[in-house]
DNA sequence: TCCTCAGATCGAACTTCTTCGATATGTTCC
DNA sequence: GGAACATATCGAAGAAGTTCGATCTGAGGA
């Protein structure tokens, strides 16, 4: 359940917690700096979208939890220039992983990036 | 930790879990339907904004957990108009609530959306 | 080497978002 | 009722996002 160091951009927002007693949700405690809240923005600008969302719950539960883009442009509906598009926007997000394997890329989610999201969301007391 | 029903557009989302045992966060265990993932990317794009997060983070994390529109306009540096907005954009995906005493208007967080958004995206198992 | 196929990138059209000044609404106080 | 104040809404300008067809890149096979 711990968390690692990844390419996720908001690695040091989920930092254990502060000096200040753990009472709830890092966003809700204090006040995000902007800095913090444009990386934080950022990532959820990524799943501000019907068809992101939908994509990468597609490769979450698609078998062996990933998926090459050619699984993915028929149930979403689009053609494939966009839905790499919006795959480029969730992997610069740190959501997904691309990784190439002969002719096709499988994208698939970054192990705890979901976690780490939810985290920072949810008032875990103590 | 259960969870009520409010305005929240994501209610329904986070029923307790399918037949289908509980291993993971919704999000992940199944392909999200359309409907679902619209409803969900609403209340992400509400948080897909740097100004939005910061607001809702100084709100959380003010006196008494909530704060008027003149408390908001100088942490952020925006006029009055757009911090309205940006108000209204958070109160309409859920995530903040609108109270009215005398002169001014009141804002403060959704109890427990933040921690129902939490929890889609967590893998909480068992 | 050349062909084929999967996927990325480009360029353009269209839509949506952000932001502001101006103005409308609604509340309190005189 | 009218002035003063807090906030909401409107309209417009500019920025950013979505989507596609066309094209480029890169891997595998004949």
């Amino acid at each position: 359940m711990c968390v690692m160091a990844t390419t996720l951009t908001l690695t040091d927002v989920s930092r254990p917690a502060p000096e200040s007693g753990a009472c709830c949700a890092p966003l809700v405690r204090e006040a995000a700096d902007p800095q913090t809240a444009a990386d934080l923005a950022r990532v959820f600008k990524a799943l501000g979208d019907p068809t992101r969302v939908r994509l990468l719950s597609i490769v979450a539960a698609h078998d062996g939890g990933e998926a090459c883009v050619c699984d993915l442009t028929e149930p979403v509906g689009l053609s494939q220039p966009t839905v790499s598009h919006h795959l480029k926007l969730l992997v610069d997000a740190g959501l997904l992983a691309r990784e190439q394997r002969g002719k096709w890329a499988y994208y698939s989610v970054v192990p705890g990036a979901l976690n780490r999201l939810g985290a920072l969301l949810t008032e875990a007391a103590g």
